[in-house]
DNA sequence: GATGAATGAGGATTCATTCAT
DNA sequence: GATGAATGAATCCTCATTCAT
């Protein structure tokens, strides 16, 4: 991965998160990030590739925390966890759109890989995390949860006024009714 | 509403769950309904406006049970609601895909009033049916009740052997927790 | 066959025999022929259909009074078509040039379909013709007929003072040697 | 020559003949000889150019022995060199299908002195072979019976069942009727 | 009401060629 | 001598939309 190549990410991101993404060429991408369009062919293969990771690339970029902190399995970590990821959606509406056009984009095809890939390492750091907080059947649990917060995103985007704060605690309440006693 | 229009709309919604929605184009669906292109324009005032009656064309033909069920105000109605829900997003997958294809559409082009108007009716049935059975902060969970619904729709797109019949139970705990005693 | 298509035709004739076929692009044969570059997609799949099309047009074209001399299944019909025929790969090298260019995608793409088909009639005629001449083994004799007036053809592109008058009585003198007495 | 440029020419060879010749890139070809794109450029001018190289390479590989027949001067050599040439084209389409690529490629581009020196050199050798036999207009059946050996090759391409064995006679009875008494 | 021919803007992709290292 | 990153021109093709009939 070199300079350039994160230069096309930047500028890639920035696009993509400024107008509704089906409106973005490759070529206003590379003019953005001062290259030829080119050049953006020579570092990705095709577009959809490319997309793929201007996709991976801003998940790092705002959710590598999230790594950090589910491993840690604590419940206050978990709290946490899904307060903030429920604050960045709400902030960022743009980059979740983004992120729908793409996986959406995947699904629609037909390929289901790359979600399944994508969701799988998160859906295993929650389960695990929740077995260890004594929830009954951790998996299920796990998707169910990762569903609200997706839910959740997608609706702060017409719902201006949806207050996640609170949305948070029902959720939070949601995984604490679950566990053993 | 003629009887073209309908012809037009329902060999819509035949092209629409047949194939990837991006690549749907008026020309394939005026031929699948056989009229001619330009009779397609003639009924619907561009591409865009068509899309949004083909998704409420499917809505009433898909979920108009649902609002005789959430009308009752009864537990077992909003179970069998729930379960139902689930269970037609599993057996219709190229119909969810159609649906979140039109629904972003809308949200990424930055216009949030058609989704906002379409989910409020779900949401006061809804909330309203929570209040009746004793739930606290009735609107709010409708909308984490309804988040969950489509997150799991969504997700049951690319793991699929997702066991609906569990994570419907797992939902309904959701709810049954949050009633006062 | 509309009048538009004609004037498509005629043009892309046109272009594609005033420089090398490999550099002539739709958007030209568009200009030149005074429509717009969908046009020409709204008449012809694709390129390489619109490409057998031009093809065809021009063996019409140039090569119609062929049919009717080799029908009538006299030697001397066969003397002026193969006179006539050299004459004609002489006088329109560019001509020459384009059949092949034509020729030679399709046999490159691995599609020898096109070929066949189009050299089935004329070797059919031909072979007839032969036949009712008293020649022995028409057929084969029909295929190094044509192959040697093709060869011809090709040759006459780079050297320019070939007689083709008297290339032409050698190959008549083929075709008569084998004749049976 | 050096042994870079042979393992460039070779792998060009092996690539122009596994797939149609329009569709091969320079990136492909320096792929398959192991070196950088920017070697081939250092070692042949531009792609034109290399093109006629590996022409020019093939020759030398698959008729080299053609010389030395034909230099013998000999009717037995001349109908050796007959069945093989022909035995040679419809063993190697692919082979053929390059060379009448590159041959084009100059005939297109208005350039025949290439086309006319590679031919001279046959044409110089069978027609002086033919005088030997004592055949009438030598260089003028040299050009018809190369002509001929062209054409079939071609139509060996798109008539896959052709007896070139059977072809191969009627052509040497075209010589030996032309052999004064 | 219905048609379908014509449009033209828009976008992905390829690839020979250059040149600094 | 060799490399490979960067270029940018070139081109096919799609498709929503219009409008004369």
């Amino acid at each position: 991965m070199t300079g350039l190549s994160l230069r096309i990410l930047e500028a890639a991101l920035k696009t993509y998160t400024s107008k509704p993404p089906q409106n973005v060429s490759i070529d206003e991408i590379a003019r953005e990030a001062g290259v030829s369009k080119g050049t953006v062919f020579y570092h990705f293969k095709n577009k959809r590739e490319f997309e793929r990771c201007v996709f991976i690339y801003s998940i790092e970029k705002y959710f590598s925390w999230a790594y950090d902190e589910l491993e840690r399995k604590e419940t206050e970590a978990l709290k946490r966890t899904i307060k903030k990821s429920l604050k960045i959606a709400k902030e960022n509406p743009r980059l979740m759109i983004f992120w729908y056009y793409v996986l959406e984009k995947e699904l629609f095809s037909g390929d289901t890989e790359f979600a399944h890939k994508l969701y799988s390492q998160w859906f295993g750091l929650l389960s695990s995390l929740l077995k260890d907080m004594g929830v009954e059947k951790p998996e299920q649990t796990a998707i169910v949860l990762m569903a609200m917060l997706d839910g959740i995103s997608i609706y702060s985007l017409f719902i201006p006024d949806l207050d996640i704060d609170e949305i948070g605690d029902l959720i939070l309440e949601f995984v604490k009714g679950r566990c053993k006693r």
